[in-house]
DNA sequence: CCCCCCCC
């Protein structure tokens, strides 16, 4: 190769342009390499390393980005400090106030060079400051919100950068007969003639619809490249078109497709636009993949849960425990019968949580063993505690080659297996509605000076608190075994009225009044079976045997209950005795404290404070 | 052009 000339003055021209400027963007302007930096992706949808670049015309420099497509170039050593190259695509995105060059394609002519002249920055038309050189740790895409579903739902991202311009597009199209690729990120309705190369990364069954506006079908799919994500949307005809060429996890190049103005509240993807394939669009699968990211995940643990709000979209991993079987519900809106399948999954966490199926994936749901399974965009609902469900917008990855799941399957198969786990549903309700929540938490002084039971309503609260002294008169009952009512001795039987039968023997029921304690002041709670045998361990025929044979013992099995805490659920409700009111406080839940629990609360806690800093 | 994600 001869001599090569630099374009003089590009570097200016593409600092100055406006992105109409057609015959700039068709131009295969000749640059010199002057730096090569690796950056780390800038989260969100971006998994790869990228290449921060400074090119030079031999006048000016300005600073630049290489698409990940071109990594190799560095990494093998193609592109060298100080080598030629010709840009054969490019675009440009606007990051703070800021033009940004992206090289798409490029060839080298001359890989070692000398440096060429003194290039100084682009001074900008009309006075302000140039082009920042230095290496700032920004990237060149609009960055993705901190992923916020697994987190601080209301966090937004520290710096707000202005959409990416329309990218021009380079009119020779031609070679191939391809369009440049796009990154998504650059896609916006003021431009035709892009090619996007994206993996889709989760693709909806097909879905019919019918209102008054007419009726059909459709599918979405989400497609992903290193810039972002974006939905499509295919309707009708271009559902036969697209529905089976397009394959989950599969990385195509599309063209032609039509770029809608996304509605952001049915989107929980960071795009404002979404793409309509319709029967013109072209679509083409592409083997050469290893430049698009996979789908990266931010896993939330299944104790997390509760710290989500209802409807909050999350991922999930751990192993399925149980399968249920394939059922059905009927819709009540549409009067549909929809396939449902529920899965039972755990996780480190210590608990487990019950998963929905809809649809297809419940119907082809056919793992039998324990597989890890992987949740992206899973809704958290609120059923028995926490539950998940699993949407249209959800994928589903069983035994995902993700280093979580193989860290996963390898604690389950050592310990994990033996291990008992706990539901939400016992973390924080009763079943009856009545829940533990620690959100709800009141102290005892509050609860006592505040109107709680002085309502006609029955009044719910929740406590944390320690046991201070057990009332040892009165603790159990003979009761039914039948009915659990009271029975009465008549001679060597027990007589049951509601049952109208006699019994040899009766059950004994605790009936427990304790008084409690926590930091701010104490109260007298009550509870029945179920609290006495949380709290001694034992059926209270056990304990009323054991005062009948040795009451020191009794005793000691009293008092080493004291000092325990538990979190407690009450009804506080009035009640009037000889001419008294007064407010009573029934136990309607205890549960010990789980310490797992209370750290990975905590952990979470800390997580959170971490992420929304 | 959908935007429902259902039920216990």
């Amino acid at each position: 190769m001869a001599d090569i000339q630099l374009t003089t003055g590009i570097c200016a021209r593409l600092s100055n342009s406006e992105n109409d400027d057609d015959e700039l963007y068709n131009s295969q302007p000749v640059v010199q390499f002057l730096s090569f930096k690796r950056v780390p992706p800038s989260g969100g949808a971006s998994t790869m390393d990228r290449y921060r670049v400074i090119v030079s015309d031999g006048e000016h420099f300005l600073q630049s980005m290489l698409a990940t497509q071109l990594n190799h170039l560095v990494e093998e050593e193609q592109v060298l400090k100080h080598s030629i190259a010709v840009i054969e695509k490019f675009t440009c995105n606007l990051v703070q106030g800021k033009k940004l060059l992206i090289i798409l394609a490029m060839r080298v002519l001359k890989k070692e060079a000398e440096k060429i002249g003194s290039p100084t920055p682009v001074q900008p038309r009309g006075g302000g400051s140039g082009p920042s050189v230095d290496m700032q740790p920004d990237t060149p895409t609009v960055p993705s919100p901190a992923p916020s579903t697994s987190v601080n739902t209301t966090s937004t991202p520290a710096t707000v950068v202005p959409r990416a311009q329309p990218a021009r597009q380079q009119t020779q199209a031609g070679r191939g007969g391809r369009s440049a690729i796009y990154p998504i990120e650059s896609l916006s309705p003021y431009q035709n003639h892009w090619t996007i190369k994206a993996r889709v990364t989760q693709k909806s069954d097909i879905r019919t619809w019918s209102n008054q506006r007419g009726e059909g079908k459709l599918f979405n799919v989400t497609l992903m490249d290193e810039s972002g994500e974006i939905r499509a949307t295919a309707f009708n005809a271009a559902v036969d078109e697209f529905y089976d060429r397009l394959q989950e996890g599969k990385v195509y190049l599309i063209s032609k497709a039509k770029v809608n103005l996304a509605k952001k509240k049915f989107s929980n993807l960071n795009n404002e636009y979404e793409l309509g394939l319709e029967r013109s669009t072209e679509i083409e699968e592409c083997t050469d993949a290893t430049d698009v990211p996979t789908v990266k995940f931010n896993f939330v643990d299944i104790a997390g849960l509760q710290e989500l709000p209802k409807d909050a979209i999350c991922d999930v991993i751990g192993i399925v425990k149980e399968v249920g079987e394939l059922s059905a519900i009927t819709s009540k809106a549409t009067n549909k019968e929809i396939p449902k399948r529920e899965l039972t999954v755990v996780d480190k966490s210590g608990f487990s949580v019950r998963v929905t199926l809809w649809g297809k994936q419940a119907e082809q749901y056919n793992a039998t063993d324990q597989p890890v399974v992987a949740f992206k965009g899973a809704k958290v609902g609120d059923f028995q505690g926490r539950s998940l469900s699993i949407m249209s917008s959800s994928s589903l990855y069983i035994n995902p080659d993700i280093p979580e799941a193989h860290l996963l399957r390898g604690w389950y198969d050592s310990i994990g297996a033996e291990q008992t786990y706990q539901s939400h549903t016992n973390a924080m309700s009763n079943g009856g509605g009545v829940s533990f929540d620690r959100a709800e938490i009141m102290c005892l002084h509050d609860v006592k000076t505040s109107d709680m039971g002085l309502s006609d309503r029955v009044d719910t609260f929740c406590s944390r608190a320690t046991i201070m002294h057990i009332r040892n008169e009165n603790i159990a009952y003979p009761a039914c075994p039948a009915c659990g009512k009271k029975v009465v001795q008549m001679g060597d039987n027990w007589r049951c009225e509601k049952c109208d039968k006699s019994y040899p023997k009766p059950e004994y029921r605790y009936m427990i009044s304790m008084a409690v304690a926590d930091y701010s002041g104490q109260a007298w709670f009550s509870g029945f079976n179920d609290v006495g045998r949380t709290i001694f361990g034992m059926p209270a025929d056990e304990l009323i045997e054991i005062r009948e044979r040795d009451d020191i013992k009794f005793n000691q099995v009293l008092e080493r209950t004291i000092g325990s805490t538990y979190n407690f659920t009450c009804r506080a409700r009035q009640d009037n005795f000889n001419d008294q009111t007064r407010v009573r406080y029934g136990i309607s839940r205890i549960l010990p404290l789980e310490y797992r629990e209370e750290a990975s609360y905590l952990a979470n806690l800390l997580l959170r404070s971490e992420w929304s800093r």
